[in-house]
DNA sequence: CTTCGTGCAAAGCGTTTGCAATAAA
DNA sequence: TTTATTGCAAACGCTTTGCACGAAG
């Protein structure tokens, strides 16, 4: 178990949340990855380390986690959600087209421009989201 | 019919489109909305203005829309979308928490943003998603 | 006439919920 | 012991597909 999972753990307990094994499983695979995993991608992989696991946990799992703050849901385009560990400062997330993978890059602070289009619509402008999409430098290797 | 859904109505001729009764009612309440619309409310208006209207072609023809850059997908956190008639200029979405109203602003140009992080990053970035979520004045006056 | 578009019903898919059994605290 | 959590199965909602009929070009 590395020092990062700990960290989750004692957030989990302190959100008043019970640690179980398949919720350490779960955490140990999230917080491991450096890209965003849908519940079927984290499923298959908690399956073959703690078996018997169901998916309905890893849901079950991903809502307390996001609720949490510990991971942040990714939205890709045809209804399909996925999951990736939060990690701190203020950063946004590059998306590959071809192999979906997944990355956070720290981004220009954009608050002169929330606070500028705050004032011109009227609308109190609380969070964003921003995704840049493109061919990550493998598969860009890969097309020739 | 307006002036605008008349340009749409050329736009799905040339893109190899026919033109039927339905895919007219579906254009004109599209393109006449200044705010993101699910498939089931678009399909609910069209029903009134075009008895024995289906779902699917509701589906099928946002798909086409889509594909020739008339209309947007609006990403919402609960795997559900919605579609936004697509104006000109670099504009992003403003998105209101409570009562799900959608704007879009004119929003600052992003392209040196872009550029840098395609630097650092190795990433070719094609394309990029910018929503802005708060609460709108209306909800700001419910509110009190 | 030929091809595309339609509506219906049914299937598909990701996600959520009801429930009894189980395990954490 | 008490209460949260689990896994299964079934339900759910949104979306897509197969098909025969109908309409556009």
């Amino acid at each position: 178990m590395t020092t990062l999972s700990k960290t989750w753990d004692s957030r989990i307990n302190a959100g008043g949340y019970r640690l179980t094994a398949p919720r350490r499983v779960i955490v140990e695979i999230i917080s491991a990855s450096d890209q965003a995993l849908t519940p079927a991608e984290i499923f298959i992989e908690a399956r073959s380390r703690c078996k018997g696991i169901g998916l309905v946990t890893v849901y079950r799992t991903m809502e307390k986690l996001a609720e949490l703050g510990l991971v942040e849901r990714v939205h890709h385009e045809n209804n399909c959600h996925s999951y990736i560990a939060h990690r701190d400062g203020h950063k946004h997330l590059l998306i590959c087209k071809h192999c979906k993978k997944t990355k956070y890059f720290s981004g220009d602070d954009l608050s002169g421009l929330m606070d500028s289009i705050g004032k011109s619509s009227g609308f109190q402008i609380q969070d964003h989201w921003l995704q840049l999409n493109g061919i990550c430098p493998d598969c860009q290797k890969k097309e020739g």
